[in-house]
DNA sequence: GACCTTGTTATGCAAGTGTATAAATACTCC
DNA sequence: GGAGTATTTATACACTTGCATAACAAGGTC
């Protein structure tokens, strides 16, 4: 055995790390839930030493928040983008808006686990209530302005209460129906959520979404 | 300081001190999530030495598991006492059902830290899963029957695969409304969220499920 | 090419983890 | 009351965790 040396390396750029970093937690997290995040596994899995990550971040703890604040906005940037392709009627944007969050890659189990490895300190940590209640609202007000736009475009006229019960509904789906499929998507055939949830936001408004005939993408 | 000497203690009975070893662990995922769940966490809260544990459970990690299995059967159990008391028509035995889990004591922020807590290791541990699965899949079916029962009294008839698309996507709603209200139940006025989720139920059926008029409870 | 900055590694540490083991004590049975 | 049993405590151990620190080297600048 020869006397190995110190290990090479590369200097990467800053944001550069800080993005394999946090990538690296989101992969440790799906494989083995919020405990598998170890800074040593993955240091490991971001081909790097553990030490360097506190070179990057204060603690551990700043780089899971981190992680969970890249989510979460990937989360709605990816939820949003399915609106700016559809730019054509109100039901055919609610209709991509709803089959977009229960498709790929929002329906994702390392998205999920970590949203649930966070969620349950969220009433025990201010700082994460505060970056959930943002995305939630968020998400919520989307959700409402979308249902205002397809009542409207249909002659039909909604008090505020009745829109923003709607908008709990249909945001009550979209998540029920999004925790089963990260949990348990090969319970569902292809499509199969998307085609359930925008079935049920029809129901829930008494609106037709899609032309008859019309597939979804 | 005189000299103290070993520690007093009673000798419980085995089941006895099992349930309290698995209320305790309840006590402290519901407090710090199950990191906070260290075994000498637990012995603490159950008035006992860490070492107790070893003696009732082969390890830990059987403990959360039983602890979890607690808290499912728990859980299913409280909603489905909604129902033996409701023994008039399905309709309002559905409503029932639907209105007993969006109201106290199902909407609970501790059942909620605990469902959390639990939630985020399930796909990374093949035994949670199970009993993940078997819950999950009690209650849907539950869901299910009583969609069937509705249907038919209303004269309606389903094919097997509207109907498993009725109990996933009511019981999304109630998972949404559920998260939503555990997380902040006081965004929301006293009964709303079983209004909603009643109302909701109602329009992704096609029925109506009491009599106008008919308050709940 | 020599120097300097700083990204990166290597090593170590104190605290905490689950678990193993033996001693001590409470309770049962006679 | 005394012996026996097995619940319970106490202690120790091997390991992991996050974090601190110092040595090192990669890449730019002159």
């Amino acid at each position: 055995m020869t006397e190995g040396g110190r290990r090479k390396f590369r200097r990467e750029g800053e944001e550069r790390r800080r993005q394999d970093l946090i990538e690296a937690t989101l992969d440790c997290v799906a494989e083995h839930g919020l405990e598998g995040a170890t800074v040593r596994a993955i240091a490991l899995r971001a081909g790097v030493t553990a030490g360097l990550i506190r070179h990057y971040f204060p603690g551990k703890e700043d780089l899971l928040q981190a992680a969970y604040a890249t989510i979460v906005k990937r989360m709605t940037e990816q939820a949003k983008a399915a609106l700016v392709m559809e730019d054509s009627s109100p039901h055919r944007r609610l209709a991509a808006f709803v089959a977009a969050n229960l498709a790929a890659p929002i329906i994702d189990v390392r998205i999920f686990s970590l949203w649930a490895g966070f969620i349950g300190r969220v009433h025990a940590d201010p700082d994460l209530a505060a970056t959930h209640r943002e995305g939630y609202l968020g998400f919520r007000d989307e959700v409402e302005a979308l249902v205002a736009e397809v009542l409207a475009a249909d002659g039909r006229t909604a008090t505020q209460s009745e829109l923003r019960r709607h908008a709990i509904a249909i945001n009550a789906v979209i998540d029920g129906l999004w925790i089963e499929g990260c949990m348990a998507g090969e319970m569902f055939g292809a499509g199969e959520l998307a085609h359930t949830g925008l079935e049920a936001v029809e129901a829930l408004l008494g609106v037709e979404l899609q032309s008859e005939g019309e597939a979804i993408q």
